[in-house]
DNA sequence: GTAGCCTTGAAT
DNA sequence: ATTCAAGGCTAC
Protein backbone atom coordinates (compact mmCIF):
# COMPACT_ATOMS: atom_id res chain seq x y z
CA UNK A 1 0.00 0.00 0.00
CA UNK A 2 1.11 3.76 -0.84
CA UNK A 3 1.78 4.66 2.82
CA UNK A 4 2.72 8.05 1.54
CA UNK A 5 -1.34 8.06 -0.21
CA UNK A 6 -2.44 6.56 3.20
CA UNK A 7 -1.45 9.52 5.24
CA UNK A 8 -1.22 12.21 3.07
CA UNK A 9 0.80 14.53 4.70
CA UNK A 10 -2.36 15.43 7.14
CA UNK A 11 -3.08 19.00 5.46
CA UNK A 12 -6.00 19.02 7.94
CA UNK A 13 -6.65 18.88 11.32
CA UNK A 14 -9.29 16.18 11.63
CA UNK A 15 -11.19 18.00 13.82
CA UNK A 16 -11.59 21.54 11.56
CA UNK A 17 -13.10 24.30 13.46
CA UNK A 18 -13.42 27.70 11.62
CA UNK A 19 -11.23 29.01 14.30
CA UNK A 20 -8.61 26.47 13.74
CA UNK A 21 -8.57 27.32 10.22
CA UNK A 22 -5.59 29.27 8.60
CA UNK A 23 -5.93 32.74 9.67
CA UNK A 24 -7.08 35.04 6.85
CA UNK A 25 -5.52 37.94 7.32
CA UNK A 26 -8.16 40.30 5.58
CA UNK A 27 -10.81 38.54 7.82
CA UNK A 28 -13.33 38.12 4.88
CA UNK A 29 -12.64 34.60 3.46
CA UNK A 30 -15.38 34.73 0.88
CA UNK A 31 -15.21 32.01 -1.73
CA UNK A 32 -13.82 34.81 -4.34
CA UNK A 33 -11.22 36.13 -1.91
CA UNK A 34 -9.98 33.00 -1.32
CA UNK A 35 -9.28 31.73 -5.04
CA UNK A 36 -7.93 35.56 -6.06
CA UNK A 37 -5.48 35.24 -2.81
CA UNK A 38 -4.75 31.29 -3.67
CA UNK A 39 -3.84 32.38 -6.93
CA UNK A 40 -2.17 35.53 -5.86
CA UNK A 41 0.86 33.36 -4.49
CA UNK A 42 2.12 29.73 -4.75
CA UNK A 43 0.19 27.69 -2.89
CA UNK A 44 0.40 27.05 0.71
CA UNK A 45 0.52 24.17 2.68
CA UNK A 46 -2.58 23.64 4.74
CA UNK A 47 -3.84 26.99 3.83
CA UNK A 48 -7.03 27.16 2.10
CA UNK A 49 -7.40 23.34 2.42
CA UNK A 50 -10.36 21.21 2.73
CA UNK A 51 -10.40 19.21 5.86
CA UNK A 52 -11.79 16.10 4.34
CA UNK A 53 -10.13 16.34 1.32
CA UNK A 54 -7.21 18.99 1.19
CA UNK A 55 -8.89 20.46 -2.03
CA UNK A 56 -8.84 24.41 -2.36
CA UNK A 57 -11.92 25.42 -0.22
CA UNK A 58 -14.53 27.27 -1.61
CA UNK A 59 -16.20 29.01 1.08
CA UNK A 60 -18.25 28.12 4.49
CA UNK A 61 -20.51 24.81 4.07
CA UNK A 62 -22.63 23.04 6.33
CA UNK A 63 -20.48 24.42 9.25
CA UNK A 64 -16.91 24.97 8.52
CA UNK A 65 -14.51 25.92 5.61
CA UNK A 66 -14.66 23.03 2.62
CA UNK A 67 -13.97 22.76 -0.94
CA UNK A 68 -16.75 22.96 -3.23
CA UNK A 69 -16.73 19.20 -4.04
CA UNK A 70 -17.21 17.69 -0.75
CA UNK A 71 -20.23 20.48 -0.40
CA UNK A 72 -21.97 18.90 -2.94
CA UNK A 73 -20.70 15.15 -1.95
CA UNK A 74 -21.97 16.30 1.43
CA UNK A 75 -25.25 17.43 0.42
CA UNK A 76 -26.01 14.48 -1.68
CA UNK A 77 -25.14 12.16 1.03
CA UNK A 78 -27.42 13.99 3.55
CA UNK A 79 -29.97 14.67 1.07
CA UNK A 80 -30.46 11.37 -0.13
CA UNK A 81 -30.36 9.70 2.99
CA UNK A 82 -27.59 7.76 1.77
CA UNK A 83 -25.71 5.01 3.43
CA UNK A 84 -22.64 3.96 2.07
CA UNK A 85 -20.14 1.13 3.24
CA UNK A 86 -16.64 0.54 2.94
CA UNK A 87 -14.92 -2.31 1.25
CA UNK A 88 -12.14 -2.04 3.29
CA UNK A 89 -11.99 -1.24 6.94
CA UNK A 90 -13.31 1.76 7.31
CA UNK A 91 -9.85 3.73 6.60
CA UNK A 92 -9.25 4.65 3.39
CA UNK A 93 -7.56 7.41 2.59
CA UNK A 94 -9.14 10.99 1.15
CA UNK A 95 -7.23 13.49 -0.18
CA UNK A 96 -7.74 15.24 -3.87
CA UNK A 97 -7.10 11.98 -5.75
CA UNK A 98 -8.44 9.47 -3.84
CA UNK A 99 -11.71 11.48 -2.24
CA UNK A 100 -14.39 9.34 -5.00
CA UNK A 101 -12.70 5.97 -3.76
CA UNK A 102 -14.72 5.56 -1.18
CA UNK A 103 -17.98 7.58 -0.29
CA UNK A 104 -18.59 5.67 3.32
CA UNK A 105 -15.14 6.82 4.46
CA UNK A 106 -15.20 10.79 3.12
CA UNK A 107 -18.89 10.62 4.99
CA UNK A 108 -17.54 9.54 8.23
CA UNK A 109 -14.50 12.26 7.36
CA UNK A 110 -16.91 14.97 7.15
CA UNK A 111 -18.80 14.13 9.89
CA UNK A 112 -15.88 13.80 11.88
CA UNK A 113 -14.10 17.28 10.93
CA UNK A 114 -17.78 19.32 11.93
CA UNK A 115 -19.76 19.37 8.77
CA UNK A 116 -23.75 19.39 9.98
CA UNK A 117 -26.37 17.49 8.82
CA UNK A 118 -28.94 19.96 10.03
CA UNK A 119 -27.16 23.26 7.78
CA UNK A 120 -29.01 21.03 5.09
CA UNK A 121 -32.02 22.01 4.13
CA UNK A 122 -35.50 19.16 4.67
CA UNK A 123 -37.51 21.77 2.29
CA UNK A 124 -34.77 22.77 -0.55
CA UNK A 125 -35.77 26.00 0.49
CA UNK A 126 -33.04 28.25 -1.95
CA UNK A 127 -30.77 30.91 -0.54
CA UNK A 128 -30.77 33.12 1.95
CA UNK A 129 -28.68 32.31 5.26
CA UNK A 130 -29.54 29.84 8.01
CA UNK A 131 -28.40 29.89 11.45
CA UNK A 132 -24.92 29.11 11.02
CA UNK A 133 -24.91 32.65 9.17
CA UNK A 134 -23.80 34.62 12.82
CA UNK A 135 -21.23 31.44 13.54
CA UNK A 136 -19.49 32.00 10.32
CA UNK A 137 -19.48 36.03 11.05
CA UNK A 138 -17.84 35.53 13.94
CA UNK A 139 -15.32 32.70 13.04
CA UNK A 140 -14.01 35.23 10.52
CA UNK A 141 -14.26 38.12 13.34
CA UNK A 142 -12.12 35.96 15.40
CA UNK A 143 -9.58 34.88 12.47
CA UNK A 144 -9.28 38.93 11.78
CA UNK A 145 -8.85 39.13 16.13
CA UNK A 146 -6.15 36.88 16.04
CA UNK A 147 -4.57 37.63 12.97
CA UNK A 148 -4.20 41.54 14.68
CA UNK A 149 -3.19 39.97 17.64
CA UNK A 150 -0.12 37.81 15.68
CA UNK A 151 0.94 40.77 13.82
CA UNK A 152 0.31 43.60 17.19
CA UNK A 153 3.53 42.97 18.67
CA UNK A 154 3.37 45.65 21.55
CA UNK A 155 2.60 44.80 24.63
CA UNK A 156 -0.41 45.53 26.75
CA UNK A 157 -1.05 44.47 30.31
CA UNK A 158 -4.43 43.63 29.79
CA UNK A 159 -6.01 43.95 26.09
CA UNK A 160 -9.64 43.71 25.41
CA UNK A 161 -10.37 42.13 22.57
CA UNK A 162 -11.91 44.47 20.44
CA UNK A 163 -11.72 44.96 17.03
CA UNK A 164 -11.02 48.21 15.45
CA UNK A 165 -14.71 49.66 15.37
CA UNK A 166 -16.53 48.51 17.93
CA UNK A 167 -19.41 46.75 16.69
CA UNK A 168 -22.87 47.71 17.37
CA UNK A 169 -24.45 44.93 20.06
CA UNK A 170 -26.35 42.36 17.41
CA UNK A 171 -28.98 39.65 18.93
CA UNK A 172 -26.46 37.11 17.00
CA UNK A 173 -23.92 38.85 19.12
CA UNK A 174 -25.66 37.94 21.50
CA UNK A 175 -28.08 35.11 22.13
CA UNK A 176 -30.60 34.69 24.45
CA UNK A 177 -31.53 31.43 24.18
CA UNK A 178 -31.79 29.46 27.64
CA UNK A 179 -29.06 30.34 29.56
CA UNK A 180 -29.26 30.03 32.97
CA UNK A 181 -29.54 33.26 34.98
CA UNK A 182 -27.87 33.28 38.28
CA UNK A 183 -29.50 32.32 41.40
CA UNK A 184 -28.84 34.43 44.21
CA UNK A 185 -28.71 33.00 47.42
CA UNK A 186 -26.80 30.96 49.09
CA UNK A 187 -27.69 27.28 48.17
CA UNK A 188 -27.14 28.10 44.78
CA UNK A 189 -25.53 24.80 43.70
CA UNK A 190 -29.19 23.36 44.61
CA UNK A 191 -30.86 26.22 42.61
CA UNK A 192 -29.00 25.83 39.33
CA UNK A 193 -29.50 22.33 39.74
CA UNK A 194 -33.26 21.96 40.49
CA UNK A 195 -34.48 24.85 38.40
CA UNK A 196 -35.10 25.29 35.05
CA UNK A 197 -32.54 27.56 32.87
CA UNK A 198 -33.87 31.31 32.75
CA UNK A 199 -33.20 33.78 30.57
CA UNK A 200 -29.76 35.92 30.51
CA UNK A 201 -30.80 39.55 30.01
CA UNK A 202 -28.35 40.92 27.20
CA UNK A 203 -27.45 44.46 28.21
CA UNK A 204 -24.31 43.84 27.82
CA UNK A 205 -23.72 46.73 25.06
CA UNK A 206 -23.86 49.20 27.80
CA UNK A 207 -20.46 50.45 28.56
CA UNK A 208 -18.86 49.43 32.33
CA UNK A 209 -16.08 51.40 33.32
CA UNK A 210 -15.66 49.23 36.47
CA UNK A 211 -11.71 49.23 37.42
CA UNK A 212 -9.12 47.51 39.51
CA UNK A 213 -8.56 49.50 43.21
CA UNK A 214 -5.66 50.62 41.83
CA UNK A 215 -3.69 48.94 39.77
CA UNK A 216 -5.95 48.68 37.18
CA UNK A 217 -5.14 44.88 36.02
CA UNK A 218 -8.01 43.99 34.62
CA UNK A 219 -11.53 45.91 33.53
CA UNK A 220 -15.10 44.99 32.84
CA UNK A 221 -14.91 44.84 29.31
CA UNK A 222 -17.87 45.30 26.46
CA UNK A 223 -17.97 43.25 22.98
CA UNK A 224 -17.38 41.71 21.50
CA UNK A 225 -16.73 38.56 22.32
CA UNK A 226 -15.05 35.90 20.63
CA UNK A 227 -16.62 32.85 19.10
CA UNK A 228 -15.55 29.34 19.23
CA UNK A 229 -17.05 26.88 17.18
CA UNK A 230 -17.75 23.71 18.58
CA UNK A 231 -18.55 20.59 15.92
CA UNK A 232 -21.59 19.95 17.83
CA UNK A 233 -23.02 16.90 15.14
CA UNK A 234 -26.45 16.02 15.14
CA UNK A 235 -27.08 13.14 17.37
CA UNK A 236 -27.93 10.05 15.51
CA UNK A 237 -28.73 6.47 16.41
CA UNK A 238 -25.52 4.94 18.15
CA UNK A 239 -26.51 0.99 15.99
CA UNK A 240 -24.45 1.10 13.65
CA UNK A 241 -20.43 1.40 15.00
CA UNK A 242 -20.51 0.95 18.51
CA UNK A 243 -18.93 -2.25 18.64
CA UNK A 244 -16.08 -0.63 20.46
CA UNK A 245 -17.76 0.26 23.39
CA UNK A 246 -18.44 -2.70 24.83
CA UNK A 247 -16.67 -2.85 28.57
CA UNK A 248 -13.44 -3.85 27.55
CA UNK A 249 -11.17 -6.08 30.10
CA UNK A 250 -7.86 -6.01 27.57
CA UNK A 251 -4.91 -4.90 29.77
CA UNK A 252 -4.02 -2.65 26.76
CA UNK A 253 -6.67 -0.12 27.43
CA UNK A 254 -5.78 1.75 30.30
CA UNK A 255 -8.29 4.05 32.11
CA UNK A 256 -6.90 6.42 34.53
CA UNK A 257 -8.95 7.66 37.05
CA UNK A 258 -7.92 11.06 38.32
CA UNK A 259 -9.75 10.99 41.17
CA UNK A 260 -8.37 8.24 42.79
CA UNK A 261 -4.80 9.29 43.52
CA UNK A 262 -4.21 8.92 40.05
CA UNK A 263 -4.42 5.14 40.39
CA UNK A 264 -6.64 3.35 38.03
CA UNK A 265 -7.91 0.16 39.21
CA UNK A 266 -6.27 -3.31 37.70
CA UNK A 267 -3.04 -1.47 36.51
CA UNK A 268 -1.26 -0.11 38.48
CA UNK A 269 -0.76 4.02 37.02
CA UNK A 270 3.01 3.33 37.52
CA UNK A 271 3.16 0.66 34.76
CA UNK A 272 0.61 2.42 32.67
CA UNK A 273 2.62 5.71 32.44
CA UNK A 274 6.32 3.81 32.64
CA UNK A 275 4.68 2.07 29.08
CA UNK A 276 3.80 4.69 27.59
CA UNK A 277 6.65 6.82 28.52
CA UNK A 278 8.68 4.25 27.07
CA UNK A 279 7.64 4.78 23.59
CA UNK A 280 9.27 7.35 21.11
CA UNK A 281 9.43 10.85 22.64
CA UNK A 282 6.85 13.37 22.05
CA UNK A 283 8.66 15.22 19.17
CA UNK A 284 9.24 12.10 17.36
CA UNK A 285 5.77 10.99 17.39
CA UNK A 286 4.73 14.10 16.16
CA UNK A 287 6.74 13.78 12.90
CA UNK A 288 6.86 10.08 12.56
CA UNK A 289 5.00 8.81 9.82
CA UNK A 290 2.85 5.73 11.24
CA UNK A 291 3.92 2.43 9.39
CA UNK A 292 0.80 0.80 10.70
CA UNK A 293 -2.93 1.95 9.33
CA UNK A 294 -4.46 3.95 11.85
CA UNK A 295 -7.80 1.98 13.15
CA UNK A 296 -11.44 2.18 11.77
CA UNK A 297 -13.49 5.35 12.91
CA UNK A 298 -16.54 3.70 14.29
CA UNK A 299 -16.83 6.57 17.54
CA UNK A 300 -18.30 9.32 15.12
CA UNK A 301 -21.52 8.45 16.41
CA UNK A 302 -21.06 8.30 20.12
CA UNK A 303 -18.41 11.17 19.82
CA UNK A 304 -21.13 12.86 18.55
CA UNK A 305 -23.29 12.61 21.28
CA UNK A 306 -20.47 13.69 23.70
CA UNK A 307 -20.26 16.89 21.93
CA UNK A 308 -24.13 17.84 21.78
CA UNK A 309 -23.90 20.18 24.47
CA UNK A 310 -21.10 21.93 23.92
CA UNK A 311 -21.27 25.67 24.43
CA UNK A 312 -20.54 28.51 21.89
CA UNK A 313 -17.47 30.55 22.97
CA UNK A 314 -18.80 33.24 22.37
CA UNK A 315 -22.48 32.64 24.15
CA UNK A 316 -20.26 31.62 27.43
CA UNK A 317 -18.81 35.18 26.59
CA UNK A 318 -22.12 37.14 26.66
CA UNK A 319 -23.67 35.26 29.24
CA UNK A 320 -20.44 35.75 31.60
CA UNK A 321 -20.23 39.69 30.85
CA UNK A 322 -23.99 40.13 30.79
CA UNK A 323 -23.68 39.02 34.13
CA UNK A 324 -20.82 41.04 35.35
CA UNK A 325 -22.77 43.68 33.73
CA UNK A 326 -25.49 42.79 36.03
CA UNK A 327 -23.28 42.94 39.13
CA UNK A 328 -21.58 45.92 38.07
CA UNK A 329 -25.04 47.75 38.19
CA UNK A 330 -26.15 46.81 41.49
CA UNK A 331 -22.91 48.17 42.92
CA UNK A 332 -23.27 51.37 41.72
CA UNK A 333 -20.46 53.45 39.80
CA UNK A 334 -18.26 54.12 42.87
CA UNK A 335 -18.07 50.99 44.20
CA UNK A 336 -16.31 48.77 41.91
CA UNK A 337 -15.36 44.95 42.00
CA UNK A 338 -11.44 44.34 42.40
CA UNK A 339 -9.63 42.23 40.14
CA UNK A 340 -9.61 39.25 42.18
CA UNK A 341 -13.71 39.42 42.68
CA UNK A 342 -13.67 39.98 38.89
CA UNK A 343 -12.24 36.75 37.95
CA UNK A 344 -14.03 34.93 40.92
CA UNK A 345 -17.47 36.00 39.03
CA UNK A 346 -15.74 34.80 35.72
CA UNK A 347 -15.35 31.90 37.24
CA UNK A 348 -18.66 31.45 39.32
CA UNK A 349 -20.57 31.92 35.47
CA UNK A 350 -18.08 29.74 33.81
CA UNK A 351 -19.12 27.17 36.75
CA UNK A 352 -22.67 27.69 36.33
CA UNK A 353 -22.25 27.17 32.20
CA UNK A 354 -20.29 23.53 33.32
CA UNK A 355 -23.16 22.19 35.52
CA UNK A 356 -25.49 23.23 32.80
CA UNK A 357 -23.37 21.67 30.11
CA UNK A 358 -23.18 18.61 32.60
CA UNK A 359 -27.04 17.95 33.25
CA UNK A 360 -28.27 18.78 29.99
CA UNK A 361 -25.73 16.03 28.58
CA UNK A 362 -27.70 12.32 27.72
CA UNK A 363 -25.45 10.18 29.78
CA UNK A 364 -25.46 12.67 32.31
CA UNK A 365 -29.00 12.85 32.70
CA UNK A 366 -29.26 8.85 32.66
CA UNK A 367 -27.62 8.72 36.35
CA UNK A 368 -29.79 9.83 39.56
CA UNK A 369 -29.73 13.04 40.51
CA UNK A 370 -28.10 12.06 43.71
CA UNK A 371 -25.16 10.75 41.78
CA UNK A 372 -25.11 13.82 39.61
CA UNK A 373 -24.43 15.92 42.55
CA UNK A 374 -21.65 13.80 44.06
CA UNK A 375 -20.22 13.48 40.55
CA UNK A 376 -20.46 17.54 40.34
CA UNK A 377 -19.12 18.54 43.55
CA UNK A 378 -16.09 16.11 43.15
CA UNK A 379 -14.86 17.53 39.95
CA UNK A 380 -16.20 20.64 39.59
CA UNK A 381 -13.05 22.44 40.01
CA UNK A 382 -11.18 19.80 37.40
CA UNK A 383 -14.08 20.89 35.03
CA UNK A 384 -13.36 24.96 35.60
CA UNK A 385 -9.40 24.06 35.44
CA UNK A 386 -9.77 21.81 31.78
CA UNK A 387 -12.43 24.88 30.57
CA UNK A 388 -9.50 27.09 31.27
CA UNK A 389 -6.90 25.09 29.62
CA UNK A 390 -8.78 24.08 26.75
CA UNK A 391 -9.61 28.00 26.17
CA UNK A 392 -5.88 28.75 26.18
CA UNK A 393 -4.51 26.03 24.07
CA UNK A 394 -7.60 27.87 21.47
CA UNK A 395 -6.59 31.13 22.30
CA UNK A 396 -4.25 31.72 24.64
CA UNK A 397 -1.45 34.53 23.27
CA UNK A 398 2.27 33.13 24.48
CA UNK A 399 2.82 34.61 27.56
CA UNK A 400 -1.16 35.68 27.76
CA UNK A 401 -3.80 34.42 29.79
CA UNK A 402 -7.48 34.39 28.06
CA UNK A 403 -10.16 34.68 29.89
CA UNK A 404 -13.64 33.75 29.12
CA UNK A 405 -14.77 37.53 28.38
CA UNK A 406 -12.28 37.82 25.95
CA UNK A 407 -9.69 39.88 27.38
CA UNK A 408 -6.44 39.15 28.03
CA UNK A 409 -3.65 39.51 30.91
CA UNK A 410 0.20 38.82 30.48
CA UNK A 411 1.20 36.40 32.84
CA UNK A 412 4.57 38.04 33.62
CA UNK A 413 1.87 41.06 35.09
CA UNK A 414 0.01 38.16 37.09
CA UNK A 415 3.39 36.87 38.47
CA UNK A 416 4.84 40.10 39.46
CA UNK A 417 1.93 41.29 41.45
CA UNK A 418 0.80 38.08 42.51
CA UNK A 419 1.67 36.33 45.69
CA UNK A 420 3.71 32.90 45.49
CA UNK A 421 0.84 30.70 45.58
CA UNK A 422 -1.10 32.22 43.03
CA UNK A 423 2.40 33.03 40.57
CA UNK A 424 3.08 28.45 41.12
CA UNK A 425 -0.26 28.40 40.33
CA UNK A 426 -0.35 30.15 37.26
CA UNK A 427 3.17 29.13 35.93
CA UNK A 428 2.15 25.16 36.70
CA UNK A 429 -1.08 26.02 34.67
CA UNK A 430 1.12 27.46 31.60
CA UNK A 431 3.24 24.65 31.83
CA UNK A 432 0.46 22.32 31.09
CA UNK A 433 -1.05 24.25 28.33
CA UNK A 434 2.05 24.46 26.36
CA UNK A 435 2.16 20.96 26.80
CA UNK A 436 -1.48 20.55 25.56
CA UNK A 437 -0.84 23.00 22.83
CA UNK A 438 2.02 20.92 21.59
CA UNK A 439 -0.27 17.46 21.78
CA UNK A 440 -2.45 20.10 19.75
CA UNK A 441 -5.59 19.39 21.55
CA UNK A 442 -8.77 19.35 19.52
CA UNK A 443 -12.35 20.06 20.59
CA UNK A 444 -13.31 16.11 20.73
CA UNK A 445 -10.34 15.26 22.47
CA UNK A 446 -10.97 17.91 25.26
CA UNK A 447 -14.66 17.00 25.55
CA UNK A 448 -13.86 13.68 26.07
CA UNK A 449 -11.39 14.69 29.26
CA UNK A 450 -14.34 16.52 30.11
CA UNK A 451 -16.37 13.46 30.28
CA UNK A 452 -13.43 11.53 31.98
CA UNK A 453 -13.27 13.57 34.59
CA UNK A 454 -16.79 14.02 35.41
CA UNK A 455 -17.32 10.71 35.13
CA UNK A 456 -15.54 9.41 38.30
CA UNK A 457 -16.73 5.49 39.68
CA UNK A 458 -13.90 6.37 42.51
CA UNK A 459 -16.05 8.70 43.68
CA UNK A 460 -17.18 8.70 47.46
CA UNK A 461 -21.21 7.74 47.72
CA UNK A 462 -21.55 6.21 44.13
CA UNK A 463 -25.21 4.73 44.05
CA UNK A 464 -24.42 3.97 40.29
CA UNK A 465 -20.90 3.50 40.37
CA UNK A 466 -20.80 0.23 37.60
CA UNK A 467 -22.97 2.72 35.44
CA UNK A 468 -20.72 5.44 35.99
CA UNK A 469 -17.62 3.21 35.44
CA UNK A 470 -18.93 1.61 32.05
CA UNK A 471 -19.53 5.09 30.50
CA UNK A 472 -15.91 6.50 31.64
CA UNK A 473 -14.51 3.15 30.04
CA UNK A 474 -16.85 4.20 26.80
CA UNK A 475 -15.31 7.99 26.54
CA UNK A 476 -11.68 6.49 27.45
CA UNK A 477 -12.15 3.88 24.25
CA UNK A 478 -13.75 6.68 22.30
CA UNK A 479 -10.88 9.13 22.91
CA UNK A 480 -8.05 6.48 22.30
CA UNK A 481 -9.80 5.38 19.23
CA UNK A 482 -10.14 9.30 17.99
CA UNK A 483 -6.55 10.25 18.49
CA UNK A 484 -5.49 6.94 16.49
CA UNK A 485 -7.77 8.08 14.00
CA UNK A 486 -7.02 11.44 13.67
CA UNK A 487 -3.38 11.17 14.86
CA UNK A 488 -2.00 7.56 13.22
CA UNK A 489 2.05 9.34 13.34
CA UNK A 490 0.92 10.17 16.71
CA UNK A 491 0.00 7.04 18.11
CA UNK A 492 1.43 7.90 22.10
CA UNK A 493 -1.15 11.03 21.68
CA UNK A 494 -3.66 9.37 24.15
CA UNK A 495 -1.45 8.32 26.75
CA UNK A 496 0.25 11.97 26.35
CA UNK A 497 -3.55 13.44 26.86
CA UNK A 498 -4.02 11.05 30.07
CA UNK A 499 -0.90 11.87 31.63
CA UNK A 500 -1.98 15.13 32.01
CA UNK A 501 -5.30 14.86 33.96
CA UNK A 502 -3.31 14.13 37.39
CA UNK A 503 -1.52 17.31 36.96
CA UNK A 504 -5.19 18.66 35.84
CA UNK A 505 -6.09 17.29 39.45
CA UNK A 506 -2.99 18.81 41.32
CA UNK A 507 -3.93 21.92 39.65
CA UNK A 508 -7.75 22.06 40.64
CA UNK A 509 -6.74 21.05 44.00
CA UNK A 510 -4.10 23.82 44.99
CA UNK A 511 -7.21 25.80 43.14
CA UNK A 512 -9.92 25.24 45.85
CA UNK A 513 -7.16 25.45 48.57
CA UNK A 514 -6.27 29.35 47.35
CA UNK A 515 -9.94 29.73 46.95
CA UNK A 516 -10.84 28.61 49.66
CA UNK A 517 -7.96 30.68 52.07
CA UNK A 518 -9.44 33.70 50.06
CA UNK A 519 -13.23 32.95 51.09
CA UNK A 520 -11.68 32.51 54.55
CA UNK A 521 -10.26 35.97 54.50
CA UNK A 522 -13.57 37.04 53.20
CA UNK A 523 -12.28 37.93 49.85
CA UNK A 524 -14.49 35.86 47.69
CA UNK A 525 -17.81 37.29 46.67
CA UNK A 526 -20.87 35.76 49.07
CA UNK A 527 -23.79 33.71 47.49
CA UNK A 528 -21.77 32.41 44.69
CA UNK A 529 -21.55 28.79 43.39
CA UNK A 530 -17.84 28.54 43.54
CA UNK A 531 -18.32 29.53 47.42
CA UNK A 532 -20.81 26.68 47.99
CA UNK A 533 -18.96 24.10 46.06
CA UNK A 534 -15.87 24.96 48.52
CA UNK A 535 -17.88 24.84 51.43
CA UNK A 536 -19.56 21.41 50.45
CA UNK A 537 -15.92 19.88 50.35
CA UNK A 538 -14.69 21.55 53.06
CA UNK A 539 -17.20 20.63 55.26
C1' DG B 1 -22.11 9.84 -8.79
C1' DT B 2 -18.97 13.82 -9.16
C1' DA B 3 -17.83 18.57 -9.16
C1' DG B 4 -17.75 23.12 -11.18
C1' DC B 5 -20.64 26.73 -12.04
C1' DC B 6 -25.23 29.00 -11.59
C1' DT B 7 -29.37 30.79 -9.14
C1' DT B 8 -31.59 32.14 -5.13
C1' DG B 9 -32.89 35.00 -1.27
C1' DA B 10 -32.46 36.36 3.82
C1' DA B 11 -29.33 39.06 6.20
C1' DT B 12 -26.63 42.97 6.16
C1' DA C 1 -27.32 46.97 -3.37
C1' DT C 2 -24.30 43.55 -1.75
C1' DT C 3 -23.00 39.34 0.43
C1' DC C 4 -22.57 34.51 0.54
C1' DA C 5 -24.17 29.96 1.86
C1' DA C 6 -27.81 27.45 0.62
C1' DG C 7 -29.88 24.39 -3.47
C1' DG C 8 -29.93 23.43 -8.59
C1' DC C 9 -28.09 22.31 -13.09
C1' DT C 10 -25.40 19.70 -16.11
C1' DA C 11 -21.13 18.03 -18.57
C1' DC C 12 -18.44 14.47 -17.51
Amino acid sequence: MDLDAYHPHMPWPLVHHPDHCPDNLEGSSTSQEVKAETNGRPEVESEDACPICGDKVSGYHYGLLTCESCKGFFKRSVQNNKHYTCSEQQRCPMNLSQRKRCPFCRFQKCLAVGMKREAVRADRMRGGRNKFGPLYRRDRQMKQQRAHLQTSSAPYRIKQETTHAQRPTTRDDLPVANHTSTPSSSDAFHQTYMYSPGTVQSGVSVPLDCTVNTDRILTLPSLPCPARHYSTLPVFSQEKGDRAFTRSTAPADPVVHPNSAFTPRGTPVSATCSALRSGPSLSRALTQTSHTPPPAYPTTDFLNLLMECEQDESQMCAKVLASLQREQANRGKHDCLNTFSIICKMADQTLFGLVEWARNTTLFKELKVEDQMVLLQSCWSELLVLDHLCRQVDYGKEGCIYLVTGQQIEVSTIISQAGVTLSGLVSRTQDLVSKLKTLQLDRHEFVCLKYLVLFNPDVKDLQGRSQVEQIQERVNRALMEHTHYIHPGHSDKFGQLLLRLPEVRSISLQVEEYLYQRHLLGDLPCNSLLAEMLHTKHN
